[in-house]
DNA sequence: TGGCGGTTAAAACAAACGTTTAAATTGTTG
DNA sequence: CAACAATTTAAACGTTTGTTTTAACCGCCA
């Protein structure tokens, strides 16, 4: 066993190159070198590429996840009713410090989520809805009942509109941040801009429903 | 010539085919082959696989973008001020007519916007750049200044907000509209998912902004 | 010390990739 | 019809891909 463990120096490396690359334009030979070990690492602790990938997304969202359903079901004790500021600071709390406290950068598992969606991988795709399918479906809830004025139909795809907004601006984080600080010379940090990102979520949900017939 | 002139024919199975599955993951080989015509053709006709993947979107954008170019200098002459919900509203329809018209899907346009985004592919961003950066300069100026009360840095995060619960939620619209149909039994038309989004993004776009030192 | 499971190493595998070549074919023009 | 350019075709090119193989190496316990 060499300083670090190799299958956690595959991990680090592939995560971070896949968030950089993707997935097609990340060869093992690529991910092997700069873990410095050997190619045939990848098939024997993790058997596929595709295992890789899945077991790269489960090392984050396994934390991320159990820490977002004990922060739910906190928020669920303390106060009778659930308010929507709360339930999103705690998503955005739960998603900077969970994962800041590990050295990794938030910013990248944004990079991942965004891949996961648009990189067609419907092993990725399946794998993440029967393991995470859980804990996505006890949020959304929570936030639904959060906003007893909006129909389920409408809710959902406000849901998805924000979960666009978050995933896409944050995903590519630090390419906005580039192009603004040299129009503007006004730097943003992730904080920031996630102070910027919870009033928008929040008046994207809470707009009101324009009536049927109209 | 046969029926359809060969690059027509590679553009059109192209364009599918990336909107499935991606860039790196459509080989030229399943390109011509569901076009019909030689591998060659591809290196003949554009060069290599990346000046397809521009044309691919050549294609497309520019009709878009000198449409809305077109309809943004009509309001502009018929209206003193521009109000927001024309804005988006001329967005939208240039969007959905400009290209349903051709009989292609405006479904297929946002997933290839989508990937363009996410997709490293540093060639396709600077060709989208440089080819259509001025359009969207022009429409971001007519938004901002439609948005008077919101400082320039919150205004293009927001922006980018909407750039990305657009793109997001469009581009994987059959996906999401197949989960609410089994969930609500509520079928979704891309026209009122349009309906539902256009309230959102311009609730987002005119939330309160926060007071700096809170 | 001897052997044994777990791990690493170098090499090779077949398959798929984008691209190029050179010949065959087509279309057009004088 | 002849001749030339444009296009299509089939085949091969050299690389790169994920994966497999087989031997070497390591630490550990009997």
């Amino acid at each position: 066993m060499s300083q670090l463990d190799t299958v956690q120096r595959i991990l680090d490396a592939a995560e971070v190159l896949f968030a950089e690359r993707g997935f097609t334009e990340t060869s093992l030979r690529t991910i092997t070198s700069t873990a410095g070990v050997n190619l045939a690492a990848v098939n024997y602790h993790f058997g596929s590429k595709k295992e890789l990938i899945q077991a790269v997304f489960e090392r984050f969202l396994t934390p991320f996840t159990t820490s977002l359903d004990a922060e739910l079901a906190r928020l669920a004790t303390e106060e009778g009713s659930l308010q929507l500021d709360d339930l999103l600071q705690s998503l955005y709390r739960v998603a900077l410090a969970g994962l800041a406290s590990q050295g990794r950068d938030p910013k990248r598992f944004m990079r991942l989520l965004g891949l996961a969606y648009t990189q067609s991988q419907g092993h990725l795709r399946r794998f993440i809805v029967s393991r995470y399918g859980d804990s996505y479906r006890r949020f959304a809830g929570s936030l639904a009942t959060a906003l007893p004025h909006v129909d389920p139909v409408t809710f959902y795809w406000r849901l998805y509109f924000m979960l666009g907004a978050t995933v896409f601006s944050l995903s590519s984080f630090d390419a906005i941040e580039a192009i603004l600080r040299e129009d503007f010379g006004a730097e943003s940090s992730l904080e920031e801009t996630l102070a910027r990102l919870a009033p928008a979520a929040v008046a994207m949900l809470t707009a009101p429903v324009p009536t049927e017939g109209e």
